[in-house]
DNA sequence: TCAAACTTGTTATTATTGTAACATAGACTC
DNA sequence: GAGTCTATGTTACAATAATAACAAGTTTGA
């Protein structure tokens, strides 16, 4: 099973697929076939069976998928048996709104350390996360072994904190800032563009008002 | 010009390339070049010189492009130059810090409204922006005209809000919520879907992690 | 038990996106 | 002002992704 060949936009889906087959679970379905799951999904069922595919035969022709194999499936492919710690640099607005997200609502990740400037946080606990300054963060990265960050910093020190990042070994950013981070080629960004998203929201309902479908996330 | 054929995939960047000019033109430079802009955004100067030419000859041949009249020209492209209202639905710890967000570093984007349920902060004005109940939702939104709303509710009332949303005429939907909602092809929804965001990470880094296949984005 | 009804996994096809290459218009030098 | 250099706009190509179509197992019901 050549699970190194998976593509970059199946890759994205695969969470989507796991959330789902949770709550089917937890609603106690059994089966369920990939119209189903594409009709809940948003994604068309012939690419949820193309998705699956790159993984070897999860269902069973005439039947479907059984949802707990496959749910046990996932869990292992993503991941989301084992815990990952991850740490949050820049307690501001949203990086505060973030240490209170449901990150975890999958269990699976935990934001064990923040850090930030202000002097009035650092040294305190916020929603659970010990809150340490800047200055103390190549140490305790280095010292949780902590491989994700991510970044909730002004753009204009974004890549001043990457590049300390990096030389901690952080190897995957999950990237709020709107500024486009340089990192070697063995850190992974993944972008966050709030503002972005609806800039783009903004444009299409301009030039496209009426028509057109919506897919993609 | 068919502005009508933009590709989905150059729109998505349309929004970064204007926040890079809006720099660059701050930082007072006069002239810039695809290979520039590339190595600032990320993105391939092919692919970037590409993009622009959708929208006609806006270079010139050995010389790059004007900074002010690209900046001039993507203005009025995004729509930014007139305001947009947008509303935001479900004031908790997520809606709260984008109501504090910065979509109007931009200056086109104005919350002008706010709703959710809980009784302590109906009636009050939250970060300069009034928050009224629910019930009061479809009323407002078709007495302020806005056509643009910021779902952060939680997922189990997410399609019940949108459907909502839907009768009195939003035609947008910025959705955080983990769900997929489904709404009618006149309405255009764009995901943003923080855990899946960190869960692909996270898959990435554990499949990939070494230094394997490098590059994907 | 058999046939009809399902639904997968896969193959073939099409659409979209990205990258490379380069002829050419224009800028710049001396 | 002639020649060199630069960086665009575009064409050709390659890679990725989505969709359609269907043969082949399975289930289900009579």
């Amino acid at each position: 099973m050549a699970t190194s060949k998976i593509p970059h936009a199946t890759a994205k889906r695969l969470p989507i697929y796991y959330r789902y087959l949770h709550f089917l679970s937890d609603a106690g379905k059994q089966r369920v076939s990939s119209t189903e799951l594409a009709d809940a999904v948003k994604v068309d069922s012939a690419t949820i069976r193309r998705d699956f595919s790159y993984f070897g035969a999860l269902g069973k022709r005439g039947y479907g998928y059984d949802v707990e194999s496959l749910l046990a499936f996932f869990k292992k492919t993503l991941n989301q048996d084992k815990l990952t710690n991850v740490a949050l640099v820049g307690v501001g607005n949203l990086g505060h709104a973030l240490l209170n997200y449901n990150f975890h609502q999958s269990n699976n990740v935990r934001i064990s350390a923040a850090f930030d400037i202000k002097e009035d946080i650092t040294g305190t606990i916020q929603s659970g996360v010990p809150v340490y300054h800047m200055n103390d963060m190549k140490e305790q990265l280095s010292v949780q072994q902590i491989e994700i960050v991510i970044l909730t910093v002004p753009a204009k020190v974004a890549q001043e904190v990457t590049n300390e990042l990096v030389e901690v070994g952080v190897k995957g950013i999950l990237n709020f800032t709107p500024l486009r981070i340089t990192v070697p080629d063995t850190v992974r960004v993944q972008n966050v563009d709030l503002t972005n998203e609806l800039q783009t929201l903004i444009y299409f309902l301009d030039k496209f008002g009426k028509q057109d479908e919506n897919k993609l996330g």
